[in-house]
DNA sequence: TCTGGGGTCCTAGGACCC
DNA sequence: TCTGGGGTCCTAGGACCC
């Protein structure tokens, strides 16, 4: 049997724990970062049942003393970034989710740093001593199972799981803890009286595909047996860049949609050409008053990365949205996502177009021009700051409930 | 002020081609 | 002429993750 080697290290609580690190009068008190909504809880705030994503009245509901505080995003990039380079001192191979979460393989660095559990042991005491933050991790043979045990260390401790009794320990914790299984997967095998991931690996691979879906099924069944044959990889590019905008509930409108999707466009659109890359497939979302919400896509023959052809098409897709549902009068969020992502190999090119292609590669024929509009944006950009220059901030003003700092944090490398 | 923002992957039906 | 199978792409929706 292979020997266990893989971290999985995730930062506690993270940015509470970050606030709680830059103003000790917070240290064991209940705080949520955020304010209209929280997107992190201390495990004080926890305690109350507050929890990320909630919305902040009912967290006061839940928790009458909780101290709402503001985002140092600057620094939640800063000691996330630090966390990880902590695991990067031992390995190379190191494969980050997210900005507080990482997986390592320590297999080649054993005989430099001793065993993986004391690599643990060090990743923990110096994340602990140079950063002043609580980390969890999980050791074992496979990524699943290295995952599911930092959780179990929750909080601020390490599990390390002995290649000998993986079953043993995964068996009798809930399907829940399982990547993949959110709350309809989880109801949906309740019903079958499936609670534990030991009673899903006793169930038929097609009994559970017939649950939850072909592919759900036979990789969930192998992940009870911790058959998990994911390796670390080391840098992922994202395959798709998008951006939304909850609205609150505002008439469906020109007045509103239009400056909305500029504003979306350009922060897609500019974030794709700061990385030479553009997308063939434009995808919009409109939510309405009631959040039930419908998707409108298309793929073009060209791929996009101009804020006024992007904002173009994204108007047409969600013209088309809402006159298929007349009947709603209010929205409360759109979005614009753009996918098929691919490196721009020769931005100077331009094919000249006949007619039919105008259809489909709408403005292209005008996509010169915008290119060099779009690049001096972006120039002044770099020199001055996103807000020196562009389109439709005015409009959304302060209707935007979380700051940018926070989008940011939220993007993957593309 | 009743629900944030950025992503990945899967399913299913229809169009289209061979 | 009718029938059928297989593959690929596109679109809409939805579950899930951080």
């Amino acid at each position: 049997m292979a020997p266990a080697t893989i971290l999985h290290a995730d930062l506690d609580a993270f940015y509470a724990s970050v606030e709680q690190l830059l103003d000790p009068s917070l240290r064991g008190r209940p705080i949520a970062v955020g304010g209209g909504v929280v997107l992190a809880a201390s495990y004080e705030a926890k305690a109350f049942g507050v929890r990320g994503g909630m919305a902040g009245r009912r967290a006061r509901e839940l928790c009458p003393h909780l101290i709402f505080v503001g985002g140092h995003f600057k620094e939640y990039q800063r000691l996330g970034d630090a966390a990880i380079a902590v695991l990067g001192d031992f390995t190379p191979l190191v494969e980050r989710i997210s900005i507080d979460e990482a997986f390592a393989d320590v297999a080649g660095c054993t005989h430099l740093f001793g065993s993986p559990e004391t690599i643990a042991r060090a990743v923990r005491r110096r994340v602990r001593d140079e950063l002043g933050l609580p980390i969890s991790v999980g050791v074992a043979r496979t990524k699943h199972l290295a995952k599911i045990a930092s959780q179990v260390a929750k909080p601020d401790g390490l599990v390390v799981v002995d290649p000998a009794a993986e079953l043993a320990f995964l068996h009798h914790l809930p399907v829940a803890l399982m990547w993949g299984v959110g709350p309809v997967a989880q109801a949906r095998l309740a019903e079958r009286g499936i609670a534990t991931i030991g009673q899903l690996a006793a169930t038929s691979p097609a009994s559970v595909a017939r649950i939850l879906g072909k592919a759900a099924g036979e990789k969930l069944t192998a992940l009870a047996w911790n058959r998990d044959p994911r390796a670390i990889v080391t840098q992922r590019r994202a395959h798709s860049a998008g951006a939304q905008s909850a609205l609150g509930r505002k008439p469906v409108d020109d007045l509103v949609v239009r400056p909305t999707l500029r504003h979306l466009a350009d922060r897609v659109a500019s974030r794709l050409r700061a990385r030479s890359r553009s997308g063939r497939t434009v995808t919009v979302r409109v939510r309405f008053a009631d959040l039930r919400s419908v998707t409108r896509s298309i793929s073009l023959a060209a791929p996009v990365a101009a804020t006024a052809i992007l904002a173009e098409v994204a108007e047409d897709l969600v013209r088309a949205a809402l006159r298929d549902h007349p009947e709603e009068r209010e929205i409360s969020l759109l979005a614009i996502s753009v996918s098929e992502i691919e490196d721009d190999a020769c931005l100077q090119l331009e094919f000249p177009l006949g007619l039919d292609d105008e259809k489909r590669r709408p403005g292209a024929r005008r996509g010169r021009s915008r290119f060099v509009a779009d690049r001096a944006v972006d120039k002044i950009r770099d020199r001055f700051g996103w807000e020196a220059v562009g389109y439709a901030s005015v409009a959304l003003g302060r209707s935007r409930s979380v700051p940018d700092g926070f989008r940011e944090l939220a993007e993957k490398e593309l």
